[in-house]
DNA sequence: ATTGGCACTCTAGGGATAAGAGTGCTAACG
DNA sequence: CGTTAGCACTCTTATCCCTAGAGTGCCAAT
């Protein structure tokens, strides 16, 4: 049984441990924190919480820490009472400082998303990752054809969300202003307006209805379209702060290695990221986590939007003993942020 | 006095140190390498290595270690015969034929560099530095403008040297096609085979030739020409390998954090890196390295070039005791191809 | 110049011990 | 029944001491 004292009890645990990133006692509880009880009682609590698996003792006559279940109802209670949250408003202020000071002047999409992961990294003290929104779903506005030389050109695909990539191809013989502008137009016909999911398809029929003497052209300029729609599906993350797990490197029980190279295995990171259903904010603690390098950390993930629609995740990596409470209210108001940002 | 056998037991002992780690005693030495002597002469020799300061002993009873001044003498004598070296031949049909691997498909810049550097980092097991090439004294070819929304267009710039780079300028209010068209005219009429450091003053001065009207529209186009140009003199590099740091982190003496952060701050670095004179190639040893993040660590350094001009610098950062042998190659190995990608 | 021999030094590791922190339990209390 | 004081008990951590072993430096001999 589990009383209102006993959760206290375990929150003031967690936050003391946090703190001091020592074993807690029952006496310095009592001192730290009014219970208007003694420690003997406190004792109890403490036998009664490690009953249920909330926290565990190190050695017999040690403090108490807080097991991965025991950080598990800490976090939850944040995550319900987020809404009101105080810490969260300050976040939020203090990031819409540097956001706007930062992001305003930059216009390419992977510099914001980079200085965004840069922000909520420096602003925790932990890792940051975030994720590339997802363009599936999205319209194509148009493709341009940019000459750059004799033989090469650069093809630009710019989608009704605004978001523009480029992509150098190259011919197998001199091509001249004219028939680029030809294929241009070609390309256009078919692409404007279509979703982006259907391109490719569409692209592949439209080269029937080309001169079969321009025909190598414009498959070099389908190519590279395709390449363009491939990045996006590809598994790209901006990451930011490794130095700062390098720093807390004891936290995470040697495992920080493998743990630093997983988190640069971009492709499977991502992969990681898209599966986790998308019940929002989310927390990962410890040995929740199915990938074994992460068993040791936690993530504490949101996301952002367009319009109410989900693009992709953010999330933060740390120790489990980390500052839930700060560092939530962090990723929340980054998340918040981005999604106004790119709504624009 | 130095003799022959003085720098030969030292190169010895540089090897083994490197090798296992521990300081290096006498026996082990002639048990491990062929000197026809006994180990009571070994022990003449390094004391006399010791008193010139080429080797230490960390207590007085142990087995010797290489100062930084003995590191420097056996990578002068590398350097010396790094033309005949096989290992610069084995290193560098290794990295070859990843290189072909990976970046044949790749055509842009950022990706080759970030890729260059990742199959460094990989083939020496250290962090690899790419600066990004300097476009100092380098001819523009042309400028496009690509109209991407209403009130937006994207700013190309295209040099000699094939460089491409594009930047986003949002326009107070709606543009045409056709005076998008117009200003394009004007803006290659003024730019077009001139010397990208010419660039800026030549465009202020074309604003004042057009028309009042759509000044403004000018104005921002010829801002995104500055803010791509600035974006050269801009201090970027190109990084991979941090990971390989932290799993030899005992080898910094604790100091990882503070050089990590070090080469987090990658405006510093780049800035360090240019002020390196340009004999090439150049290792910077331990302590010999003026700044004080980077006094547990060693520095190779290399550069690429486009015909014969140097561009930019590679460098590895690894603990003091690496492996200066295979390191140097893999550096010259990857200078060099980065420089044949270069002028492909 | 080289070498065998030997004394000397210093480290690393293994008990042994003592101090201190913290708990668990029991018996008493309102 | 929840709370509490008191106390015995346990486990860690630090310190000291000791020994074994590695490695050197030096000397006298070749």
């Amino acid at each position: 049984m589990i009383s209102v004292r006993n959760l206290a009890v375990l929150r003031a645990i967690i936050e003391d441990f946090i703190a001091t990133n020592e074993p807690v006692a029952s006496k310095s509880l009592v001192e730290r924190h009014n219970f208007g009880v003694s420690s003997a009682t406190i004792r109890n609590d403490m036998a009664a919480l490690e009953e249920e698996g909330y926290i565990t003792a190190p050695h017999t006559s040690s403090g108490r820490i807080p097991t991965d279940k025991g950080y598990r109802v800490f976090v939850d209670q944040l995550i319900q009472a987020e809404a009101e949250s105080v810490e969260i408003r300050k976040s939020f202020s203090e990031l819409r400082k540097q956001f706007s000071k930062t992001l305003d002047q930059l216009t390419d999409l992977d510099e914001r998303l980079e200085t965004s992961a840069q922000l909520l990294a420096k602003a925790t003290g932990e890792a940051a990752v975030i994720q590339y929104p997802n363009l599936n779903s999205v319209l194509v506005r148009a493709i341009e054809l940019v000459k750059v030389s004799t033989n090469r050109a650069l093809v630009i695909l710019i989608t009704e969300s605004e978001r523009i990539q480029q992509h150098l191809v190259v011919f197998p013989v001199e091509v001249s202003e004219d028939l680029l502008h030809q294929i241009r137009g070609k390309v256009n016909a078919v692409a404007t307006g279509v979703l982006i999911d259907d391109l490719p398809a569409l692209l592949k029929k439209s080269l029937e209805t080309v001169a079969s003497a321009d025909k190598a052209i414009m498959q070099k300029v389908i190519e590279g379209v395709l390449v363009l729609i491939d990045s996006n599906r590809q598994d790209k993350i901006a990451f930011a702060g490794t130095t700062n797990l390098v720093r807390n490197e004891d936290q995470f029980a040697g495992g920080l290695p493998s743990l630093l190279e997983t988190l640069d295995q971009q492709k499977d990171l991502f992969a990681f990221l898209s599966k986790v259903e998308s019940v929002q904010p989310k927390a990962i603690i410890g040995s929740e986590n199915s990938v074994v390098e992460l068993s040791n950390s936690s993530l504490l993930l949101s996301s952002y939007t367009d319009q109410g629609q989900e693009l992709a995740k953010v999330a933060l990596v740390g120790p489990t003993r980390m500052n839930y409470s700060k560092n939530l209210a962090a990723v929340l108001a980054l998340a918040h942020l981005l999604s106004k940002d790119i709504e624009e």
